[in-house]
RNA sequence: GCGCUCGUAGCUUAGUUGGAUAGAGUGUUUGGCUACGAACCAAAAGGUCAGGGGUUCGAAUCCCUUCGAGCGCACCA
């Protein structure tokens, strides 16, 4: 447990001993610093529960606090808010357990299995900036639920299935159509054949082929016959599709290690498919299927709603699997293999009907047990300036790829080239334009939409991510130099301004544990640029290396390599690498 | 039409389980490198929190309403 809460804890129990109790106590940092660090705001409401003058309330909870030499400067304002400050000797012993152990400073929680799902690239289609949201915010609320003590499965969930890849196959039998694959007469091995097609060619056969499909029927009628032949596993078509998806998972592979996001699972639509069977069954056992207009939909109205809901579409009526059922099967097959107590989908806020129908139609049928939490975690489109979502000026979209080098160019101009040795610069450079290009996405609220703009992600000053890894490495720099001098533990405090410091790093637990809550990472970068910023200030108030009073030095190292510390701790909860110099 | 998400400084935004004086960044103006890394620090100016009404000790936050924007509404995924 955080010593935070310990302390909240603690005077909680001082609240009940002054005779009131509090529903969810909590100790909230002072909005008004110049009349204390801390403000309890209960004596307002209390004095509804026990008829009393609020003022009163606050007296009697103050003279108790008064009994604690822990607390300063006691106070009540206003209406009723009660201050309270702790004394220098207790905020810098906080501190110092917190450099001992950083555990104090974590509240982690009851360990729970949870899948998230925040891949959805597909298959030879390049990653285009709309992928960014899902990757960047399913990887940090990953690890932020690893931190705090789940177990978590990251899924790629590729879009490696259905027509797609159908238009792929044909296009590739159209443009060579002398490949053993097509042969109905060839016996050898297909993983030795080594396909003319590249990744590159790839993402400009599908577009082709997808243009094409739309206007020529006999086309598309091709496709869907490939498309069905590759589901029925035959002989060349499904080895070629096979192929396909190898050569362009690793092209996605390599993009996504560039933004750091670490899939537990490469898993895909495909692999679900195997369960659409078995869950067929299920759902023809509870009779939940409903034939309509020659398809088969799962009725998921429910007597609450307020608006118009669409039946789920299960089997269309040509006989394929809707992306519906697809997701259904997933579901069953995370059960059987994974079993996880809540699975999370990371995906854009457009598709919350989609997942809406998935969910019910998964409880209607007792798919997984109803402690399984399914949760739909939206997040806002990208838009462009225009506030339409993001096109490229010849209406196209920006690949992921194109605007990672965009941001390098920019990064390039500013690599430190005295202390970055030459062979290191352009790894530098790319470390450095990740992390701005992470940061400025996470930096948001989750829920609305975002105006896009390439330039927003190239500011390298104020703000951003550049910023805070300059200012860690310069911490690093501080402590690097003063390897020799005595650190930890922090008795003296000369400022105000160490003082704000050290109630921001006290923050820390409840600030993690709100992110995970609201399963939005907008608490954590705003959090850490207020915490880098302040310790800026400090920086540039004091020479600490130089400082003659050894007490205040060894506090303020101290303190340096608390916020270090966490800085490096959140930057990694946000997937962003800090580099030795930059 | 129905539903969902929104509207905060010139721009991009935080704050939305109700708390005291609405915070930042950027841009503009100005000051600071022969002190530990200036991708830094300091200061100024910039707000009818879309408009109106209500709830209460207290509203950007909750409720109602008007205006405006984006998105969704079964055989694409």
């Amino acid at each position: 447990m955080s010593i935070m809460k310990e302390l909240n804890n603690d005077i909680e129990k001082i609240v009940e001993q002054a005779g009131y109790k509090v529903e969810n106590f909590s100790l909230q940092p002072s909005g008004r610093r110049d009349l204390g660090q801390f403000q309890l705001n209960d004596a307002m409401n209390l004095a509804k529960v026990y008829k009393k003058a609020p003022r009163m309330i606050a007296e009697d909870i103050v003279k108790e606090l008064e009994k604690d030499n822990k607390f300063t400067n006691l106070n009540i304002a206003g209406p009723g808010f009660i201050n309270i400050t702790l004394t220098d000797e207790y905020l810098g012993s906080l501190l110092t357990k917190i450099y001992n152990d950083k555990n104090n400073n974590i509240d982690k929680r009851e360990k729970k299995t949870v899948v998230i799902d925040y891949g959805g690239a597909n298959v030879a289609k390049a990653l285009h900036v709309g992928h960014l949201r899902s990757a960047n915010i399913g990887e940090a609320l990953k690890r932020l639920a690893k931190l705090l003590g789940y177990e978590v499965v990251g899924d790629a969930h590729l879009g490696d299935y259905g027509r797609p890849l159908g238009l792929v196959v044909l296009e590739i039998k159209k443009r060579y159509p002398d490949l053993p694959y097509f042969d109905e007469n060839y016996t050898g091995d297909y993983t030795e054949i080594t396909l003319p097609v590249t990744n590159k060619d790839l993402e400009e056969i599908y577009p082709f082929a997808s243009n094409k499909s739309k206007e020529d029927e006999k086309y598309l009628e091709e496709a869907r016959d490939i498309t069905f032949k590759i589901q029925n596993h035959e002989r060349g078509y499904y080895d070629l599709w096979k192929k396909v998806v190898e050569i362009s998972k690793a092209d996605i592979k390599t993009v996504y290690d560039m933004l750091n996001v670490e899939f537990e699972l490469w898993l895909g639509e495909s692999d679900a498919a195997e369960y659409v069977g078995e869950l067929t069954n299920i759902f023809e056992e509870k009779h939940a299927l409903v034939e309509s207009e020659g398809a088969l939909i799962v009725d998921v109205k429910e007597e609450s709603d307020k608006a118009p809901m669409p039946p789920l579409l299960f089997k269309r009526s040509n006989g394929t699997i809707s992306y519906e059922t697809t997701d259904l099967a997933t579901i069953l097959q995370r059960k059987k293999e994974i079993n996880p107590d809540e699975i999370w989908y990371c995906v854009d806020a457009r598709q919350e009907l989609h997942f809406e129908q998935v969910f019910r139609a998964t409880k209607k049928v007792g798919l997984v047990s109803d402690q399984v939490n399914l949760e739909f975690i939206g997040f806002g489109t990208m838009n462009g300036k225009d506030g339409k979502p993001f096109k490229t000026r010849d209406g196209g979209v920006m690949r992921l790829k194109g605007l990672i080098d965009l941001v390098e160019a920019e990064t390039k101009k500013r690599i430190n080239k005295e202390t970055v040795e030459e062979e290191k610069q352009e790894e530098v450079a790319k470390t450095v334009a990740i992390a701005a290009l992470k940061y400025a996405d996470l930096l948001p609220f989750r829920g609305t939409d975002y105006i896009f703009d390439p330039e927003k992600f190239s500011d390298l000053e104020g703000k951003t991510g550049p910023y805070l890894l300059y200012s860690t490495i310069r911490m690093k720099s501080l402590l690097n130099k003063g390897e020799n001098l005595e650190i930890g533990e922090i008795t003296k405090f000369k400022t105000e301004t160490e003082k704000d410091l050290a109630l921001t790093i006290l923050r820390l637990p409840s600030i993690l544990n709100k992110a995970l809550d609201s399963r939005s990472l907008n608490d954590i970068t705003e959090y850490i640029y207020k915490l880098t910023s302040l310790y800026n200030t400090f920086y540039a108030e004091n020479k600490i290396l130089t400082e003659e009073d050894q007490e205040l030095q060894k506090s303020w190292l101290t303190l340096t390599k608390i916020v270090y510390d966490i800085n490096m701790m959140l930057l990694d909860v946000l997937a962003i690498k800090v580099p030795e110099k930059m």
